[in-house]
DNA sequence: GTGGTCTAGACCACA
DNA sequence: GTGGTCTAGACCACA
């Protein structure tokens, strides 16, 4: 489900809530379902469950999950929500990145050819 | 010249090579143009000389400066050089945004209109 | 396992990583295998955790060691790369010497002879 | 007749000295022959007085020139004696190198091809 | 416990 | 003056 790159350089909690985010996003966690506890994704991918706690809780404080005592974590909020606030993030990274490329004298026609082309044709998975 | 946030959760010498680094990328500082000396800079920025070192070093791990001893530090290379990696960074992360943009569902249609919007009309600086 | 001589003139930073280099050149480091801790390298060696700092730095820039904070730094990638790595060195650095001695007047007869001893009774250790 | 490269690291002092050894040991400049004096080379190289000064040290430290008040830096001593020296010098390099490519199980075989390839067609100058 | 960053300050080689 | 290395020791994030 969530594989980690110890060589990354990028905290492992990170990677771990980072994960998350991901299959929340995509749709493969809906609202309200469970997340693994923290003991048995300890296990799983043989990481402190520190690790996880931490993982977790960053996950609690972007509002994307909640905690309940004895239960377990679970996705929150309407998927909807989220989603448009990663669009939001998105678009803004974008939008600054081409804010520098023009200030660094890239040509504006070069630029928006790239960019169709980005939308056109993905190359990710 | 170069200002530090020591609120920002970045590493000073980090912010320090950002910085130089912006100044060589938009032409403010030209091939071979000397950089402050570490004593000056640690002076002006109220900042220990070890950590301008290691900035100084990183850039030059970079290759985007040289040292010499007895001397200073140095910009170098030919700035094209370096412009058109950097135009490279840039791309490459908006085409990641972008294919994830879509992965996530967001419309073809309102990402080319958004996009063409961005590359018109500048909001920076 | 590694020595320090305080009169070469060497760093004792590039001491420490030039020794783990040989270490894993040679094998008895193996890849993922975990480098002493900074505080306990530098206890067994006497020398500042800073410098031991510096040193594993400097591997983990040269791609032979990553670091994963709170677990420590380990052996990077497969020793067969490294070593390839390492042969292209020593037999370019041999080529420059040899290329230098027959600028120089070196009969190439007396160097080929020279060479073929080398090659058969080795002195080292 | 000497060039510097400010970026490679080496220190200025040492790249004019290792300069002059070159241009002894190929007959460039022979026994008793005199060097530019400080002054002259300084204006030539666009180099600091001491660093000339060090580089001469340098020279004359290693047996390679001497030096007479009031007169100027000469080249000392025969060239066969200077010459036979720096063959020891590459010699003892490429046994180290072949001895430490063997530990590091590089085929015998191979490397006995390789040097003699190197003997025959040279790459260099 | 483990790595990473930073300050304060010393000392050296080099120009 | 200029960069490079090193010690001593503190503090932080992470596991």
């Amino acid at each position: 489900m969530i594989n980690i790159d110890y060589r990354s350089g990028v905290a492992i909690y990170e990677q771990i809530s980072k994960g998350f985010e991901k299959l929340i996003y995509c749709g493969a966690l809906l609202k309200d379902e469970k997340l693994p506890s923290v003991r048995e994704l300890s296990a799983e991918l043989a990481v402190n469950p520190n690790t996880i706690q931490k993982a977790y809780s960053a996950l609690e404080q972007k509002g994307m999950t909640y905690s309940v005592k004895g239960l377990g974590n679970f996705v929150a909020g309407d998927t909807t929500d989220i989603l448009k606030q990663r669009y939001d993030e998105l678009l803004a990274a974008i939008k600054a990145d081409i804010d520098e490329l023009i200030t660094l004298g890239y040509g504006r026609a070069a630029l928006e050819k790239a960019l169709l082309q980005f939308n056109e044709n993905r190359g990710g998975i």
